[in-house]
DNA sequence: GAAACTTCTTTTGTATACAATTTTGTGTCC
DNA sequence: GGACACAAAATTGTATACAAAAGAAGTTTC
């Protein structure tokens, strides 16, 4: 019953990109913070073993877009208050000094990447589909990273990213626009000129901003919020 | 033939606790870099099968103290001399603000772990026994980020340490000792003062007299190191 | 003797079967 | 009707069986 792997039409379906495209899923908000993932029922989608399941499952819980307790199984994670102030916190130390780096080495293909990202981020927006440009402005931050040339710090950004889109999700201010377009263009801007100073400032400030556009005033660490909502 | 959990006796093996006794083992040199980590192998000696052992490795994959090549299976992790730069320099941003962090939150009760750490690491060196003084000094660091109360920044400093290590195993100068004792003890004195600057101060140069004293010089990626040893 | 081609062996990848645990449903008692 | 006990169903954890790939050894060919 193993699928003929034709890999032209049928790319091999493997625990990498079950993680990957669950990962989008959930950056895109298509699966929301404390979705259960049942190992059955994405076996069934995937048409593979629930050992590959698993697999997925257990990348996705280190890069902690994932819950796995012990016996009661993976759902999608839903970040504490406090722990989005760490991730945000975390940010504001390793990018705005990240972004620098981008700028003192980035070069003219590096700024046209970035660019084509940041117009397909508008073009989202345009088709109203939020969940996919919130993804784009997330590749948008880990791009910048590789820049920077530290695959190390740029692996821990990605995983801040993938947290924060979680965090998004559950604390973003309605009344606060998401209008990350000047941000994001004013610190290519930064790097096309290699302005090392003022990269970092904009991407200091650009992560201030975000931070500052969360309501994490503490609500008991969200245990409340559904006797909250019933009790109307 | 499973075993019958005493939970006294014999404390159950899972997958994390295979996980953590690796670990431990890569930390403390006994287990060298490159070494391969077969399954079946790994299997009989934990008395498990292989699927719990593919977990651990998997999860010792994540924090880049193995490596899993498809088809290939698990090895312990080799850090290039690039690798080995971005880790100390991502310590080096992380660290001494995490320091400060630990400096102004620190109790009376995180100075005296601290303090007993810094024993257990001078007895372990009198008996001899450097890759447990190597293993118990990572976790004075992990141990300081925990202080922070930045747990996000602790994980990441805790996977830093880890691959420290390896490099440590890989590249540690003969003629430099290692001699962390004075850095560890006067850190944990301006952790005592709450002395914020202090405490940064001696992180850093800390880190970076580590950092300096390993032999990065490039050899190719380390690649041209065996046609060297038989080339005599 | 070395390169290239066959087996044969070992090791990893995946599916499946079964055991252990949690969750859900049902009936009983008060 | 609600608290409890117990049985049934669903779900996860682990072992094992088999398929696929890589590695080793031996054979042929030049």
């Amino acid at each position: 019953m193993t699928r003929p792997a034709d890999p032209i039409t049928n790319p091999p379906v493997t625990s990498d990109s079950i993680a990957q495209a669950l990962s989008v899923a959930i950056h895109e908000h298509r699966i929301a913070p404390g979705t259960k993932l049942g190992e059955d029922e994405l076996s069934e989608i995937y048409g593979v073993s629930r050992t590959v399941v698993r697999a997925s499952l257990q990348t996705l819980s280190h890069i902690r877009l994932v819950d796995i307790r012990r016996n009661k199984g993976a759902s999608v994670a839903s970040p504490s208050t406090t722990e989005a102030h760490e991730v945000f916190e975390a940010r504001e130390l390793l990018e705005p000094r990240t972004a620098r780096s981008a700028a003192r080495r980035s070069t003219p293909a590096d700024i046209l990447k970035l660019e084509r990202h940041i117009h397909d981020e508008h073009a989202a927006l345009d088709a109203n589909d939020s969940g996919r440009a919130l993804y784009l402005s997330g590749l948008f931050h880990t791009e910048i990273a590789r820049i920077a040339g530290q695959a190390t710090i740029a692996g821990f950004i990605e995983t801040l990213v993938a947290r924060s889109s979680l965090i998004i999700a559950l604390y973003w201010r309605r009344e606060s626009a998401l209008c990350e377009k000047h941000a994001h263009h004013a610190l290519v801007q930064a790097l096309a000129d290699q302005n090392e100073q003022q990269a970092e400032e904009l991407m200091r400030s650009h992560l201030v901003d975000l931070h500052s556009a969360l309501d994490l005033r503490e609500r008991n660490e969200r245990t409340l919020s559904l006797k909250d909502a019933l009790s109307s």
